[in-house]
DNA sequence: CTCCGGCAGATTGTTGACAATAAACTGTCT
DNA sequence: AGACAGTTTATTGTCAACAATCTGCCGGAG
């Protein structure tokens, strides 16, 4: 692992072996550098690490209660595998999340919030309008980002950033392709207007409606794919 | 801790020290028997328990990640407590997620599912007609946990066990003394009545607002005792 | 009297060794 | 040959000791 001697000091002893062991195997698996179904050993990854077992095992208790990981007693852990079912599932639960946290922003926004939504929806649509996917995504994700933030409830941001991490175990076919991106450009400008409207409820049904879609999007793309010759591999579970 | 003899024997060797650790700490916690803002020792607490720090110092963790206890590096553990602002945004979230589920319920439901649920509503009527409180507190519970259930989403089922584990850690004035049952009653009839007509929106709707009016009714309860004169000790965090 | 530096005690973080459990192998018997 | 029992090996679960960090106290300087 990494010495506490390269890096930024005001990170040096904040953080406990454990953390960085737990961000380097999370950082791991959300990159398909271990793949799902695949078998994490103690020892193996405490050598690779050059730490002891006891911080490894910390992490990957915590990783099992995050859902990316699963355990069982005295057999280790694996990679742990999501099948479609389960990451509409996600996507749901998130969408629950998503659409209360819009509700609580449209309440509680001031004209700093409404600036920085504004900037993310306005630089999505002109990065989409010059075909610029990969700032596109960049802000989408801020932007997502930003409400839950600003939704003043921590642990409904915690819990959202939690079952996005999970979705990410879903990964023949990238999360990050996303077609029919002008209904969700014009479903960004719904939940926004809502928002500066101060409509709670409205707010809370656009950026419902804008997850439901979205998971909609995302399993056509599945569809494609599958017409497509490339079927993803079912995980019967 | 127990030795493995004095357990159900279907329970043994299934679980491992630190799982038995984490559902001991988690009682005492949740019980008060350890009162919030409590340091954790976990020398004391593994002599206390008679297995080593090893275990101990995973459940700790594992609290943390649940929200049940706070940890700083290199200084310990004491439990979480938190505000009345926390626990509002507990009860949002929990709200969120508690209407996402009776919309799913509405989508997916059986003749067992409603048989059910009707035999907890009507349950809850008559508990509630003969004054019996423990028994409508205890069939509330059992009402909304199998709503979870019936949701199929088991990820939506934990999140929600969670947040309602966290709120426990607010306990200046109990949260199963809930006034206006009479409402709670007929707020569940709607929950019940939507999910039987197959009718999603209105499902979602009824659970959502059968959990924002139990919070209101909640605040009040603590209003009421505020002008009774034992005001809560506010947590100036 | 207050503030600062350093020492002592206690607590946490980490490690390597030991015990217990599950998987893999081998040889035997039918 | 196939199946089963006993043994061997690898991996996990647990423990106790060691190192690092923090808290509290004490004394001295300003």
């Amino acid at each position: 692992m990494t010495s506490d001697a390269d890096k930024p000091f005001h990170a040096r002893a904040f953080e406990t072996l454990t953390t960085q062991v737990h961000r380097e195997i999370e950082r791991r698996i959300l990159t398909g550098e271990i793949k799902a179904g695949e078998k994490i050993g103690e020892a193996a990854l405490a050598d690779s690490l050059g730490v002891s077992r006891g911080p490894v095992r910390e992490a990957i208790r915590a990783l099992e209660l995050a859902g990316l990981v699963s355990v069982i007693a005295n057999r280790g852990a694996i990679v742990r595998s999501i099948g479609l079912d389960e990451v509409v599932c996600l996507y749901e639960l998130r969408g629950a999340i998503f659409a209360y946290a819009c509700e609580r922003v449209a309440r509680r926004r001031t004209e700093a919030m409404l600036a920085t939504l504004h900037d993310q929806v306005v630089g999505m649509e002109e990065a989409v309008a010059r075909d610029d996917l990969a700032t596109y995504y960049r802000l989408n994700v801020e932007f997502h980002a930003s409400l839950l933030e600003m939704s003043g409830n921590a642990r409904a941001r915690s819990a959202y950033e939690g079952v996005v991490k999970e979705m990410h175990l879903f990964r023949r076919r990238s999360l990050s392709k996303v077609p029919n991106v002008d209904a969700s450009l014009a479903e960004h400008r719904d939940i926004l207007d809502a928002i500066e409207r101060g409509d709670a409820d409205a707010a809370r049904e656009a950026g419902r409606i804008h997850v439901v879609h979205g998971c909609r999007r995302f399993l056509d793309t599945l569809d494609e794919a599958d017409a497509s010759g490339r079927r993803p591999t079912r995980t019967t579970e």
